[in-house]
RNA sequence: UGCGGGAUAGGAUAAUGGCAGUCCACGGGGCUCAUAUCCCCGAGGCCCAGGUUCGACUCCUGGUCCCGCAACCA
């Protein structure tokens, strides 16, 4: 490893994390792939020799669990969603120079080797520990197969992680009150041998190695924290079959088959297996993964920011043990909101990347909004709003329309690049942007690489505009040079003009090959403008200064604008989708209620309860003008619904004469919710929206305490009617 | 109560301890080659309280507020 700039003369490789074979690809995973892939493609675009290589992590309990559901066998059920993967990518112009995945020969032999090699240097050693066990279903109950209470914290976990309360990362035989996910019955600790990799050895190197590790800061801080609590040793075995066997000859005991290697183990391997694919593809002259991984290659990873523990200790530590090279930097990615709130696949508040390309998009302008919105390392949100206001006004606006304006004009008047040499001070220019690109590229910042490009763009604009070339032509220039004499020291007329137009055609080109790594496609069409040979992927950063050719045909428009219409419309889908996920999962939720009989009893009880103990009568009073700010009205509960996963909300529609609201309300305990429509009910009206269990409530219906019983009106108030 | 991230103009987003920049929106002007696109000018900002310093958006202490994480959703 090594601090050099890149461009090194020794080989990098540019990886991402591998997308877990078990579901739909979100924009939550593109950012990484597209951050990586943009990464890899400046590199090269400096001259770089590099590769870009992922695969698919097919391994672990979800995918276990999952398949078993479908009835399937994992390897198929892994497979299926691998094979999806690697029909999306180059959809979204990431292009590998290989993807394989974790559970393929290269890897397994590869991991297997690793893990011996760890075995013999000494740094894995055999624990008896307490395994959770199902006794009907008769098998033990590796990480998530099994939950039940932190021993640190005291909140519910998850076999493998405090996903609740501390975060912590929890060994196997940890978790207190084990309850098998299986049966939902509670599990029993049994105890069996597994295998311990000595990460606590790896604590002063992992310190000196964090000390040198380039990338985002929050990869480097984070895992000092830990090393200070301590380094716990890693159990990397597990009680299954779907995963890589542990090395044979090296397990004891009777039921060393049923051990797999833990899927965190052999997943970072696949970055390395995945190389050696692709050397062996092209032949090693060409490219040599042992030189990369054992030797002095530089070796980048983008990953999500929840993964940093994984690519920060365990990784580098199992390269270290192993005689590999480690890591020169690891950047880790900030998550991505929608409209302000997180991403959340089990409410569908999510772009998903098929409904994207579905909707018509052209794939750069995603890889432009996620790359250029926010640093690497910040959470970013995405809307559609957003995404119009950057699409239009700085690609469509400033890069697309100086492409435009700047061909056009050449074409029409000089059927391509007019024939005098770039000016010097222009020429500086794009030596700068140049400079911007390598500078940034150093310091991980795609969103600079992307600024640099745009504000070079943007200096094409304004130098047009500023010297009007328009007004300089030969056609109309005979009346202004009567008005107009040449002012001296600069030439007027003409031969300006076509300085202009040489001028701008030349930072066209440039900011086509700057962008590159961005919009790959789109640089490619404008490179194919003008009459270019090959491909812009192909190009050196300094071609940027290389004349363009002398003629090209008529340009056409690369980007185009995203109409108003157009956002309210997919703001509408998006928000009826997260509507219809809310509906969807409640139905489920009631099936649960009915089969389960604590549910009437609980109310029951809260009732009794809440007879005996009153809240004391409030000290303070208030004025009438504070009683008046409360905006009070009589409403008929139109619909009720319960909402998914909680126990008394209720989604209510409301009308209160003026219009109908959307109400959250927790009511369910007390009032059966089919017999509520018709119900009339009081509603404070000017409550602030609020949002409970994703789902918007606008007003507040008064109900009497714990349980919520119902205020109604005993009259025929009329709806709307205000409360006085 | 936990862990992590954050607070900069109306919105969004930057700045090795050294003049707070950029985009959108806004007000005014200009251009007509260009997709009503582009250019120029203007107004408008560092969460609060201390501390370190010649100098703090930046470093330290304390506080306030926001966001994410709770069926693998990075």
């Amino acid at each position: 490893m090594s601090t050099d700039e890149f461009p090194t003369d020794r080989p990098a490789v540019v990886t991402c994390g591998l997308p877990y074979a078990n579901g739909d690809l979100h924009i939550g995973h593109l950012r990484g792939y597209i951050g990586a892939d943009a990464f890899n493609r400046t590199l090269e675009t400096l001259g770089q020799e590099t590769a870009y290589v992922s695969g698919s992590d097919m391994h672990g309990t979800p995918v276990a669990v999952n398949a078993e559901q479908d009835g399937v066998d994992p390897a198929d059920f892994a497979l299926e969603w691998h094979d999806q993967y690697e029909e999306t990518f180059p959809k979204f112009n990431v292009e590998f120079d290989n993807y394989g995945h974790t559970h393929d020969e290269t890897n397994t032999q590869l991991t297997q080797e690793i893990v011996r090699t760890l075995d013999e240097e000494g740094y894995v050693y055999e624990k008896e520990i307490q395994v959770a066990y199902d006794p009907d279903a008769d098998q033990y109950l590796p990480d998530r197969y099994v939950e039940g209470t932190c021993p640190y914290c005291g909140k519910k976990a998850r076999g493998d992680e405090c996903d609740e309360g501390c975060q912590r990362h929890l060994e196997p035989g940890e978790v207190e009150d084990p309850t098998s996910t299986i049966t939902g019955n509670p599990a029993e600790y049994r105890e069996r041998s597994h295998k311990f990799f000595e990460v606590s050895a790896f604590a002063d190197y992992l310190t000196d190695f964090l000390d040198n590790l380039e990338g985002t800061s929050n990869a480097r801080n984070q895992p000092r924290q830990w090393i200070e609590d301590g380094l716990q040793d890693w159990c990397i075995t597990r009680d299954m079959d779907w995963g890589i066997d542990y090395p044979n000859g090296t397990a004891d005991g009777d039921d060393e088959d049923d051990l797999v290697l833990y899927v965190w183990v052999d997943a970072p391997i696949e970055y390395v297996a995945s190389t050696k694919q692709y050397s062996e593809r092209v032949g090693t002259d060409e490219y040599d993964w042992e030189r990369v991984w054992k030797e002095d290659g530089d070796i980048v990873h983008v990953i999500g920011r929840d993964i940093i523990q994984h690519h920060t200790i365990f990784w580098p530590a199992m390269l270290e043990g192993a005689g590999y090279n480690a890591p020169r930097a690891v950047a880790a990615t900030g998550f991505i909101t929608i409209n302000g709130k997180g991403l959340s696949t089990s409410r569908n508040r999510a772009i998903w990347a098929k409904e994207y390309l579905e909707e018509g998009f052209h794939p750069d302008l995603l890889r432009y909004y996620l790359t250029t919105t926010g640093g690497l390392q910040q959470d970013v949100d995405f809307s559609w709003d957003a995404f119009q206001e950057t699409v239009n006004g700085e690609l469509v606006g400033t890069v697309g329309n100086f492409w435009y304006r700047s061909l056009l004009f050449a074409y029409r008047n000089y059927e391509g690049t007019p024939e005098v040499d770039v000016s010097p001070d222009v020429a500086d220019r794009i030596e700068g942007a140049i400079g911007d690109v390598r500078e940034n590229v150093n310091d991980y910042s795609l969103r600079g690489v992307g600024q640099a490009a745009v504000e070079l763009a943007q200096f094409g604009n304004e130098y047009i505009q500023r010297n009007e070339p328009w007004k300089l032509t030969d056609d109309d220039s005979e009346a202004r040079s009567a008005s107009e004499e040449p002012s001296g020291d600069e030439p007027r007329g003409p031969e300006q003009a076509a300085q202009v137009i040489r001028d701008c055609v030349q930072i066209a080109k440039a900011v086509g090959v700057l962008l590159e790594p961005i919009t790959p496609e789109k640089s490619q069409q404008l490179w194919a403008q003008i009459g270019e040979e090959g491909t812009v992927a192909d190009a050196h950063i300094e071609d940027a200064l290389e004349a363009p050719p002398r003629n090209f045909d008529e340009p056409g428009e690369l980007f185009a604008k995203i109409e108003d219409d157009r956002v309210d419309e997919l703001n509408a889908k998006l928000e009826e989708r997260v509507a219809a996920a809310g509906a969807d999962a409640e139905e489920s939720d009631t099936e649960h209620d009915d089969t389960d009989g604590d549910e009437s009893a609980d109310a029951t009880d809260t009732s009794e309860a809440a007879t005996t103990d009153l809240e004391a009568l409030a000290e303070d009073r208030i004025g009438f003008e504070d009683f008046q700010e409360l905006d009070i009205r009589v409403g008929r509960i139109e619909t009720a619904e319960g909402i998914e996963g909680a126990d008394d909300l209720a989604r209510l529609e409301v009308d209160i004469g003026l219009e109908t609201r959307q109400v959250v309300a927790g009511i369910k305990q007390l009032h059966d919710l089919e017999q509520l429509p018709g119900t009339k009910c009081v509603l404070l009206a000017n409550m602030e929206p609020a949002e409970l269990f994703g789902v918007e409530s606008n007003g507040m219906i008064l109900a009497a305490g714990e349980e919520a019983d119902l205020l109604t009106t005993h009259g025929d108030a009329a709806l709307g009617e205000k409360i006085k």
